[in-house]
RNA sequence: GGAGAGAUGGCUGAGUGGUCGAAAGCAACGGUUUGCUAAAUCGUCGUACGGGUCACACCGUACCGCGGGUUCGAAUCCCGCUCUCUCCGCCA
């Protein structure tokens, strides 16, 4: 959520932010109940006053005395009143607190203008892409996939979208697991390993509840989530917590397998290991000060960046414009990697920088020496990186006359062989 | 899964219906004293929301695991839930 000050102080700057994504949220409702709500509780606190100054006076009574009696008789109606307003604030706060969750985090001014895709700016490219080669060809058409991947028996033991990878590609999935991992733990981001299911106020408090519930797995008899992103575990390790300034910034990323119901997908996007249900990524979080937070993105970027560097892979980065970048986010850059046999950019990487707006949800805060009081912190993650989608541009990249698949070097020791070879 | 015990401020821990936001101690922070360290001593020492202020100050309200209830009044009584600990069972 955005800073109530911003709401009520200048609302033209979130009316203007609220513009820029595109995003149908009805402002006016939202200070009008913040302003009724306001009222309601002056009102009641006000009756609450009184009361305790009264319960103070009673105290200090002869009990049963004929005064005291009165006394229990004025304050019964004004208990009675108390509970009434409260009834009523209660069910403002309800409304309230919805409409005040309904409006999107302020883009930051340097995010372009724009409402599609193609209006996002690409920042920079990285890599040759090779063009015209004699064997592009996409992965799912590989003719012995199945050596390295196997969809039919993903579908069925589970359903569509849960692939089993095979041998040299298990080998490989997990070779990039620890590639990332590794190069994080050398990069001074302190590695963990997180829960893979998480209870309501952990999703709420990231984002994915209310509005995203129908884009995660729940378990029936606990009501628990399966996390979409390592995201959500790690940014709620440090919820409902005041940390000190000396400990800022704190840089973390975890390995999770990530699960995603993607209702509503279609189409070549879900061919292959393009989009599937569950798959394996590396996260990378940061907490730091709010004055920092942008030089961070930069930096977190880069970091993403160098992963795909240290991969060979071409790819491209784009700053996401207005209309196109999340709800919770102030400047959000994504990282595509070129897959030669489809042609295509394939995103594996999301870097974003959402200043306040998910700590004061999950309330981060840390004690600021300077003024002595509790500020919010700014939070930021990105990719780093996801699996599947690299896996596909080391395929198809690496692919050779002779149908074998050459592996970036970096990944040689983990695979213990510099390709993969048909049988 | 079964039986029992418990949950109070950063920590330890008092408090069983009425000036309790909460004793005391520890830790922390600031001052004084001291040749340094240590010790002593005085003071400060929660959070949120609302009002107020240019900003402070200040004022009000709420918060003693969470949610309900009883009552004029609840940390304290009643009900439900969650979590932690101990014992038993099961188990990678």
């Amino acid at each position: 959520m955005i800073d109530l000050k911003i709401l009520r102080e200048s609302p033209d700057v979130a009316r203007d932010g609220i513009r820029k994504k595109h995003i149908d949220c009805d402002l006016e409702a939202v200070l009008k109940a913040d302003e009724e709500r306001r009222k309601l509780i002056v009102d009641v606190e006000s009756l609450r006053a009184e009361q305790k100054s009264a319960n103070a006076e009673m105290a200090q009574m002869q009990k049963g005395s004929p005064e005291f009696l009165e006394k229990v008789g004025e304050m019964r109606t004004l208990s009675s009143s108390i509970k009434e307003i409260d009834v009523a604030l209660k069910a403002l706060d309800e409304t309230w607190n919805d409409l005040y969750l309904s409006v999107p985090n302020i883009p930051h001014e340097s995010v372009p203008e724009g409402k599609s895709e193609s209006e996002n700016v690409e920042y920079k490219t990285w890599g040759e892409i090779p063009q015209q080669e004699a064997y592009q060809i996409p992965h799912y058409d590989f003719d012995w996939l199945e050596q390295i991947l196997d969809f039919k028996r993903g579908t069925k033991v589970t359903g569509a979208g849960f692939p089993f990878f095979v041998g040299d590609g298990a080998r490989l999935a997990r070779s990039l697991v620890s590639f990332f991992l590794d190069q994080a733990g050398e990069s001074g981001i302190q590695e963990m390993a997180v829960p893979f299911f998480v209870n309501a106020e952990s999703a709420t408090a990231t984002g994915q509840l209310p509005d995203k519930e129908g884009q995660m797995y729940q378990t029936i008899q606990d009501g628990l989530y399966a996390i979409p992103t390592a995201e959500v575990p790690l940014t709620n390790f440090l919820r409902d917590e005041i940390l000190e300034e000396s400990d800022l910034p704190i840089y973390r990323c975890g390995y999770s397998a990530c699960f995603r119901r993607e209702a509503g997908s279609y189409g070549k996007d879900v061919r292959g290991l393009n989009r599937v249900h569950q798959f394996d990524k590396v996260e990378v979080l940061k907490w730091v000060k709010p004055e920092t937070s942008y030089a961070e993105l930069d930096s977190l970027r880069e970091y993403a960046e160098s992963l795909l560097q240290k991969l060979g892979l071409p790819y491209r980065a784009l700053l996401m414009c207005g209309g196109v970048m999340g709800f919770s986010q102030t400047k959000q850059y994504d990282l595509e990697v070129w897959a030669m046999g489809q042609q295509r950019w394939l995103e594996v990487s999301s870097c974003s920088n959402f200043e306040s707006f998910q700590s004061r949800r999950a309330k981060i805060r840390y004690k600021d020496l300077e003024t002595g009081k509790n500020e919010f912190v700014h939070t930021l993650n990105g990719s780093g990186l996801a699996v599947p989608r690299v896996f596909v541009a080391i395929l198809e990249n690496g692919l050779q006359a002779d149908g074998s698949v050459k592996l970036p070097e970096v990944l040689v020791p983990y695979m213990g062989k510099d390709r993969i070879e048909p049988k």
